[in-house]
DNA sequence: TCTGGGGTCCTCCATCCG
DNA sequence: TCTGCGGATGGAGGACCC
């Protein structure tokens, strides 16, 4: 999908259609997920820091993340995919590998003649594309290759809503003058220790030979470097590939200085984890935490228990262990607790039985949830930008933003026309969040 | 006012065990 | 009994991806 997050925004929103739109953390400390096409313009990308996103684009609409509404259109869009073939690998929210020569389709495109078998994908892939807008709204780039690798590329190189075949024995061609950016697994560091050894492009990783690679990056990486270079990448497509770890992480917008709050926010941290453990009914061996310095040094600690487990106790008196072998004098900016070493089947854990009886004493001061307001809470709502929220009198909208009491709402819905903005008081009794709308009318996003 | 959150994989080192 | 070796495992850190 092309500027994912950014795109749907759009979609749901007709006065964003055609303007800057960036999706990312609002806070002071947030990143940028997605920016639009016409944000990218202002040299606004992925992972920039929001505080320079700002700087560079000013007039763009900032919103955050809508993560319940860009799975139900993931979902819509795997859904399709799943029509084409049963090996579907889904590499993120918005990315999927399809191996076209398993199930029907493939057999469709067997027997067609050799003459017509590149003309029959493209239309398949063609297809696809037509019918992901028709679904969602939205727009989708397509990549065919005879490799992951390829594939992955060539749909980068289609993006925005195009189509690129790169036809068997043209491999070399398309990727030699490329950047070794352009491969997998090359980042700015690798990329960085190639360039001092004089190597820039894809060609020239592929000239400098799998021992020369070896010698600078390693076994693994060398190896799998030259096999890329030289087109060689027969990773199977793996439908349902196994969660490995699962984990939980705040950045605070202050870093925190006080023990006492990091090890309460260490608490908190553990039981979100062991809680989304359990409600993806996993168990693990292995607790990690995560400590991000004032300086942006990261560190971790982890302990790898006798038998898996899900239990909320044991994952935090076990990340407590671990926080408190940590130094954290000048400051921390984020902590992280996780669980890895995950168990296919969630085991009774008799460890955890014993510490049955000391639950009591987990929601001792120290342990419990950090509440940030000591009194009642107001109640008044957070109204956050992008949200969606509907008036008693004006129907359905978005939060255009919010402050000093007042919140200023925009008018409008998937498909229509861009609408109005009126603002009103951030506890009008008129005013409820709500829930988004589908994309593409009399088409729910998602199956209930 | 730089630098999120959720992951995967690899490497290096220490330790344990036969 | 001491020593060396190799494999397995655990812990830490780093690079990378979306």
């Amino acid at each position: 999908m092309d500027a994912f997050f950014a795109a749907v925004e759009q979609a749901a929103k007709p006065s964003l259609r055609g303007k800057p739109v960036v999706v990312g953390g609002l806070g002071p400390r947030g990143v940028v997920s997605t920016a639009s096409y016409e944000a990218r313009v202002y040299g606004v990308h992925s992972a920039m820091a929001m505080a320079l996103a700002r700087r560079l684009c000013p007039n763009a609409a900032y919103l955050t993340p809508r993560f319940g509404l860009y799975r139900q259109v993931s979902d819509t869009v795997m859904a399709l995919l799943h029509e084409l073939s049963p090996l579907v690998e889904p590499l993120s929210l918005d990315e999927a590998f399809v191996d076209l020569d398993a199930g029907e389709c493939g057999e469709r495109l067997r027997a067609l003649p050799e003459s017509e078998l590149l003309a029959g994908v493209r239309q398949v892939a063609e297809r696809l594309r037509a019918d992901i807008t028709a679904a969602t709204g939205l727009t989708a780039s397509v990549g065919l290759a005879s490799s992951k690798l390829l594939a992955k590329i060539g749909s980068d190189a289609a993006k925005p809503d195009g189509l690129v075949l790169i036809e068997p024995g043209t491999e070399q061609d398309f990727l030699g003058p490329k950047t070794v950016r352009t491969l997998w697994g090359v980042g700015p560091a690798t990329a960085e220790q190639l360039r001092r050894a004089g190597i820039s492009t894809v060609a020239e990783v592929a000239e400098a030979g799998e021992a020369e690679l070896v010698r600078l990056l390693g076994k693994a990486h060398g190896a799998s470097l030259y096999a890329m270079a030289t087109g060689q990448d027969d990773r199977p497509v793996v439908a349902d590939r196994d969660v490995k770890s699962i984990s939980v992480e705040d950045t605070f917008d202050v870093d925190l200085t006080d023990r006492v709050r990091v090890r309460a926010e260490v608490g908190r941290l553990a039981d979100r984890c062991a809680q989304r453990l359990r409600s993806a009914g996993r168990s693990g061996r292995t607790v990690v935490l995560k400590v991000r310095r004032y300086d942006f040094t990261t560190l971790t600690r982890s302990e790898t228990l006798r038998a898996p487990t899900d239990d909320p106790v044991v994952v935090k008196e076990t990340a407590g262990r671990l926080i408190e072998a940590v130094d954290t004098t000048g400051g921390v900016r984020l902590l992280g607790v996780g669980v890895a070493g995950l168990a296919d089947f969630t085991q009774e854990d008799l460890f955890a039985q014993v510490h049955e009886d000391a639950r009591g004493e987990a929601e001792s001061p120290d342990t419990a949830p950090v509440r940030s307001e000591p009194g009642p809470q107001p109640v008044a709502h957070l109204w956050r930008p992008g949200q969606d929220v509907t008036h008693a009198e004006y129907g359905p909208g978005w939060v255009q933003g919010s402050g000093v009491g007042r919140v200023t709402v925009r008018f409008e819905v998937p498909g229509g026309e861009p609408g109005r903005v009126r603002t009103f008081a951030v506890d009008d009794p008129l005013l409820a969040p709500s829930e988004p709308l589908p994309l593409v009318p009399g088409r729910p996003a998602e199956p209930p």
